[in-house]
DNA sequence: CGTTAGTTTGACGGCACTCAAAAGTTGTGG
DNA sequence: CCACAACTTTTGAGTGCCGTCAAACTAACG
């Protein structure tokens, strides 16, 4: 599945060192930093193997100890209420960071799971604090990067009704997706319909029920996971919620 | 309103400087700063007279230039889609910041307008950059307190159905604002019903039908505005979700 | 005192949930 | 390779919570 080289396998058990050019940088960190600045930064920053579905990053109370950065593959955080009820909270794709979440009050507020083996960049958060020292620009970027995640998970939450949610989210997904392999408005969902549902915060029946009426609107071709657009100026239409003739059957 | 002393008004049209010892130190930078340091900070940091309802610290689209910490009053930020429809996005009261939204782009993604008479403190973003590398703390603290703010903001979406949801905001709210003032579980909505219902995704009906069962119920009293909390564990229990035995009827 | 905005209350309807079952898919062991 | 189990997805029927529409009431302000 991978669209690009994803580490030569080895043997250590969690986290290891591996990179001679950090695939990370072009997402992350494109702080004015120069060869060699990158080179003391790849020192520092671990890189794990890829890791299998179902691995948990940390849990819920887990001490604060280092931030993330998604490579590969997808993480689901989530949390769990009283009623032993499961809510997921966000889909952490490639390019994407998690785990500032803790910075107050040291303790991990949520679940952090892989739905699809993926590969995870490690660093220290006291490590963070020190070289944001010497990289002054660097701070900017993660408040860049926050701010920047922040601002897409309001939006998933901004639909009117199912079908715009859903439009939002199918939307939003292809983009971020894309930022890793452009494939022609094509793609598969890296989570299930029941986490989609519960992202949302819809039965899985609605989700499924959507993606039918949306397929046969035209709007778009699904297989199960199995996403492709047809026609991209209509569902952005629907995620921007233009309800003056609205063109879709209401069954 | 004022539990504590708030400026004596002067002319200049917009932020000024004022203080002797600023009020915002104990909520929000209690880095390690000696009496000299913060002799410093209040050089840099602008205090804002008392502003009127209405008026907008910035829009959307508007130039990214410096952060907010409210010091007295409520600030509403919300945006405003294609339809014309407002959206309010979250509530800020004494102790919080806003204006980090637009770290990246460098473009503020939402509006921000004084819901009841507010003091903020004004920090230029390049100061903050510049503040910080002296001392390594700062930075630290802004993270932990926008992890805060994220971490709550979360919640207050996380009911599951809207006796919930307006439970945990108003055992949100009073939280929030006991850290200015505690009045024994008594105390006003800075804003109406209405912005209570856009924010919590109901309508206005809905938010006061609750309000009127939960009267009823004996979990709080309420007089418009005005509310006080008479059972705070039940409040909290049913914040948490705590279905079994539920006691409320269901009309 | 009149006007306006905000809140309360009621009646009715629709969207999404629940319950239920069938169809398709994935994984496992014989 | 096939059979079986477990899971995911799809589809249908009925119900309920909340939105919409509407009207009465209260508070606030000039």
């Amino acid at each position: 599945m991978g669209a690009y080289p994803d580490s030569q396998a080895a043997s250590t058990p969690v986290f290891r060192r591996v990179c001679g050019l950090c695939s990370l940088q072009e997402w992350c960190w494109p702080v004015g930093m120069d060869e060699s600045d990158l080179q003391r930064l790849h020192d520092i920053i671990q890189h794990s193997d890829l890791l299998p579905a179902g691995e948990h990053l940390f849990r819920t109370g887990d001490r604060f100890t280092a931030i993330y950065a998604v490579r590969s593959g997808c993480i689901k955080s989530y949390t769990t209420d009283l009623n032993g009820h499961e809510q997921v909270r966000d889909f952490h794709l490639p390019g994407e960071l998690l785990g500032f979440d803790a910075v107050y009050p040291e303790r991990h507020h949520f679940n952090a799971v892989v739905l699809k083996p993926a590969s995870v960049c490690v660093v220290a958060y006291q490590d963070v604090a020190e070289l944001s020292r010497e990289f002054p620009g660097l701070h900017t970027q993660i408040l860049a990067l926050l701010s920047r995640d922040f601002a897409r998970q309001q939006m998933c939450v901004e639909g009117f009704d199912a079908t715009q949610q859903i439009a939002i989210f199918l939307f939003d997904i292809e983009r971020r997706l894309r930022r890793q392999y452009d494939s022609g408005y094509e793609f598969d969902l890296p989570m299930s319909h029941e986490d989609v549902a519960n992202y949302l915060r819809f039965s899985p029946e609605t989700v499924s029920r959507v993606i039918t009426k949306l397929q046969h609107a035209g709007v778009i071709q699904a297989d199960r996971r199995h996403i492709r657009i047809l026609d991209v100026a209509r569902l952005e239409k629907l995620a921007q919620g233009i309800r003056p003739a609205q063109s879709l059957p209401s069954a």
